[in-house]
Order: C-alpha cells, then structure tokens, then sequence
DNA sequence: GTGAAAGCGCTAACAC
DNA sequence: GTGTTAGCGCTTTCAC
C-alpha cells in the first residue's frame, strides 16, 4: 500500500480537527465555506483519496465483487469477464478474480480465501469437476455465511442463488432444426462437455429435434470426447463409420473446426456435402476455412446481467426470492452451413 | 461484506478478553494451553477468519496486486493474467483486475481508482492509445505516490519501474531467417500494430534479416493495417500487387490466418508455394488451415515473471535498481511453413 | 497468564 | 462552525 494522504495530515497542517476536515470535503452545510475551499484546496494538492480498506472498514462493505471463471483461456468465459468488468465499473464496483482451473480444490479455496471480507459477493461457473462430481457444499457454507453468489452458464438445481443461463436445450434444437430444414439426412452431434449439465441439455436439445422432424429416419449420432488428446481420433472414427454423415452440430468449436479439417481433408465439400455448426461466438469461427456457423450464447450480456443481479442483491439483502435470468441465444450463419 | 464472526463476539463467548483471543489465535507463549485450546476450538466451530480489511489497514498492505489489461479477449494478455494468477495466489496475493480496453482514458482512471490502497503495486501492459500518443504522466504519477509498477509487453521507455518483455526484434529476425533459410525470395510483413514500440521492433528485426542475407534480392515489402475492417481487403491487394510472393510473416494470427485464406483461395499451395508465420501461440494456430506456424512468448512465463518482480519489489521497498526481465522466445513450426 | 489501551483511517453522533 | 468521541476489527505494547 502507498504513503497517501490521511485526514489527520491534511488537519495537522491547517489546524483543524479530522472530523472537520472529513465534513468539509463532503461539503457539509456545518462547514464555513471559508474553510471547505480551504480544505478541498490542499486536498486536491496532495491528491487525497479516502483510503479504500478503511472506508470498507468501516462501512462493512467493500464494493467488491469475487469472480471465479474455471478457465480464462476459453473465448466465452472471457467476454463474460468483459461484461462483468463494464457492468461493476460503472456501478463502482471492482473485481477480484480467481481461477478455478476446472478443480474443485482451486474453487473452494478461492471461495475459502475471499470470504474473509475481502468481496461482498460472488458471481461464477462451476469448474467442471465440481459440477461432475456433484460437489455443494462450499457453495452453502458461503452463502450461509452471509456471502450472496450469483452462478453463471454452469449452474446447479441444488443451489438457492440468483442465476444467470443460456436455453442450451432450446439452442441445441434451434441449430439441429437448421440442419434438418437444409434436408441434412445423417447429423452427428459431438459432446466434450457431456460431464456438465448443459452439455446433457444440448444433447436433449438435438435428441428432441431429431424427433419431431419426421422425416428424419436415422439413428440419435453421438459421440462423446473426454480427453484433449482425443479429438482427432473420435472424429476421425466419426467420418470412418458413417461415410454418408452430411451434418455435424458440436457443443464447442475445437471439434466443430477439427471436423472441418477432417472433412476438407477428405474432400468433402462444405457446406454441399456436409454442414457444421459449433458453439460459442469466438475469433476461431471467423478465421476456420470455412467460417464457422456458431450458435452465439451473448457472453457479453450474460456478464452483464450476472454482475447487476450481484449489486441488486447487496442493496436489497435478506431476500429469498432467487431469480433465474434466461440470456437468449441465437444462430450465427457462416459459410460451413 | 458478510456476518462473520470477530475476535470480539469469541471473546465475549468465554470471558475472555479479545487481545488474549488473538494471542492464542497465534499460539503465543503467554497463553495457557488449554485457554489456547478452547479459543482455537470455538474459532474453528464459528469458522472465523481475520477479516481481511481489518488487517489491511493495520498493516498498510492489502496483499493485492492490480492488473491492468488491455484487451482481455486476446489469448496472449489472458495467459499472463493466467500466469500472474498462478504467482500471485502462491505467494498469498490475490488479483483485482482492470480492462483498458485500449483506451488510455480507462487505463489512467483504473490506475486512479485503484491508488486509494486497494492494492499494493500494479502489474500492466499499455494502452495502445497511451503508447501511440506516448502519455506517461498518469504512470509517472502513480508511481510518485509509492505504488511500485512492472510492466510488461508493451512497456515505455520513458517510465522506470521493473520490466517483462520478449525480444521483438530477435523474434522477428529469427522468423524471417527461417523463412529465408527455405529459400523464400520474396517474404512481406504485415503488420497492425505499427503505432506500438513492440511492432516497430518487429519490423527492424524483419529488415535486418533481409539484409544480413546478401542473396536476397526483393525489397522490402511491408504492409500496415490500421483498422480492423480492412484486415482482408489489404492482404487481398497484397496478393494482387505481388503474385511472386512466397513468403509472409504478419505480427499477429488474425491477419496471418486471412493471409493464409487469400492464399487458399487463389489456388496457392501451402507451404510449398508460399509460407505464412504468425506471433503468439493461440488457440487459432493449431486449428487454421493448414496450421499456422507462430513466434510463441511464452505468455506464462510473462506473467509469472511480473507476478514475482512485483512481489519482490514489494518486500525490499526504496530501491532503485529497476531490472528488466526479457523471456526468450521460440518458432513453434506447423504446416504453414 | 490475562487484560487494557492505543492506533491503522475513516465517519457520524454528539458536544461546545 | 468546529471539535471530541466512539467504533469498524485487528495487533501489539505495556500493565497488572
């Protein structure tokens, strides 16, 4: 921390009392207007600022939000950053960020360490293994300690918080009903997330888009990928297997553009001989030869909306009405469709 | 800030006074042990923490670093953010993070908001506008008020603090050899960060490879991008002006990976009829077609590297000897070359 | 072995 | 119109 100013140094040195000192910079209608010029002159010289961790002291909070993001190298979980960032600024708040690294050992700890005043609440997203391994309880111990979270995109059932989430059923079956209104006769969708709700609701979503187009005759296609290294491989097997595939809907962009690569390395025409959707708006599906069509999840809105529900709460605590918001998404067309 | 429980209401609880709850907090030797005993068992029943603004303002340091970024969508600033995390939460700091975006309004009045002793030092890259119009004042001042400053990437001259940066010119002369190595005759750079230091380094570097090869007979032939519209149109009248181009070498992935669409497009064979070289090693360079060769940073590294010279500065206060910290960097080769 | 008191920087209720 | 005091939660010196 730096050597700034302090009340008492600013009173020191023009033979007032702190109080009036304080009083005088918040224009007070006690304070001769003699004086308040005075005051605010020489803090202005020394460029006084109120120090933060006393304010926050003494008031009780601190105009502080926790962030916990499982992977900031992911495109989508970035903007959502940006988003919070913008919507807290101009609210006066600032952000504190961890991550979580996708480990359930990295967020309780993030969680453990910010709850000692450091934040007034949180906003997050599950890391993967807590959401897997169905892990709650860090989350209710915070809560009940007073700490108000608002969970973002990876959420769950078992939480009594405010949330901010995308349709992902409704967005699986929008972009699988696109594939099927082109007339695509075999569509694969390939899962890397199916360890996670939403990759179970984007599943559901082209499982019941399938269904209702009943001229569709073939089988539910999917394939689901655990492992980094496996990419290639599944989706090489993928094109092995079903030589007639004309259709790929894929919950996230590094399969989605693997798939392209795959395809145009076969030949394939695309999108005339097989169309791929991915998920999430990000750089890569601009620049993947050819573009991506994505389903656009608004990352930027979700932060927003996530931030300003977390600043709702602190100023109208002690309520137990919990919000779901519902940020909608919508299909970005590009050349692989 | 939420109810958590306080030295006070611990005290209260066993009739004790609260200096003698802290004292047994710490295990002192003034303590009887099983006083000891039953303090540290009802802080572990209540959980309590030491509130953290509380000793903040005790100790004049907050254990918070701020960081300011300026644009939190590029892969290369969020792996240094990955990486100043990883330092920082070893060491016991936690990371208040601010977005420029670019703007040197943003940057200075993030710099300002955060001088009220909400951290200890800052860790940043500049503003391209603060670096392309070369402010330093809101820097300097910063520094004038006691809060040490590492810089990195993108850093000025003009300001001593410690720095972080990777060898551009270095960088940029060993991609060019590369090139010239294969035999390339006629190698263009393109660039779109002409208004920074790092991409007029770049440049030199490209030029001073050209001419230590005294077989290479071309002229120079170098191509700067200023707006983000014009990405494609620019590379597409390269192409058109110079049909005998064989090499490329661009400061950044997103004009490298048009470059190698253009290329694709006009029937250009890849790496055979010409070679394409990016900088940072992102996402985009493993899944572009064909992937593209790229000058890596070694991003973590950068940011673990601020994270620790902050950190160290911040233990030995009122010393003048400012280092800078360069990070070797690498050609990461893929098929594009 | 335990407690009282001061002080970090600030605000606000209450004197004067 | 200005000053005194108490208190936010904590640590540390000094008394008892």
């Amino acid at each position: 921390m730096s050597s700034n100013v302090t009340l008492k140094q600013l009173a020191d040195e023009l033979n007032l009392s702190v109080s009036t000192i304080s009083k005088a910079l918040k224009n007070s209608y006690e304070i001769n207007e003699k004086t308040i010029a005075r005051v605010q002159a020489l803090a202005k010289k020394y460029n006084y600022r109120p120090n933060r961790m006393a304010l926050s002291l003494k008031n009780s909070e601190t105009k502080t939000i926790g962030v916990i993001i499982p992977n900031i190298l992911n495109y989508f979980f970035s903007k959502v950053l940006l988003g919070i960032e913008e919507e807290a600024n101009s609210k006066g708040y600032q952000i504190i960020i961890c991550l979580s690294n996708n480990q359930f050992q990295k967020e309780a700890e993030s969680l453990r360490l910010l709850s000692d005043g450091s934040v007034d609440g949180f906003i997050l997203s599950m890391a993967r293994e807590t959401q897997a391994k169905e892990y709650n309880d860090h989350f209710k111990k915070i809560i009940g300690q007073g700490y108000p979270i608002v969970m973002f995109d990876r959420v769950s059932d078992k939480i009594e918080c405010d949330k901010v989430i995308v349709n992902d059923f409704d967005a699986a079956y929008n972009a699988t009903s696109f594939l099927l209104a082109q007339g695509r006769k075999k569509i694969a969708l390939i899962s890397t997330i199916n360890d996670l709700n939403i990759g179970k609701f984007r599943i559901n979503g082209y499982k019941k888009a399938l269904k209702d187009k009943y001229s569709y005759n073939n089988d539910e296609l999917i394939i689901s990928i655990h492992n980094k290294t496996a990419y290639h491989t599944a989706i090489t097997s993928l094109f092995d297997d079903h030589v007639d595939i004309d259709g790929i809907f894929a919950t996230d962009n590094v399969s989605a553009i693997t798939a392209l690569k795959i395809a145009n390395s076969r030949g394939y025409k695309v999108p005339e001989d097989i169309a791929v959707i991915g998920f999430s708006n990000d750089k890569i599906s601009r620049l993947s030869f050819p573009s991506l069509t994505t389903v656009s999840q608004s990352a930027l809105d979700i932060g927003k909306n996530a931030a300003k529900m977390l600043i709702e709460r602190l100023n109208k605590r002690n309520s137990n009405d919990f919000k779901t918001t519902i940020i909608e998404t919508n299909l970005v067309v590009r050349e692989s469709t």
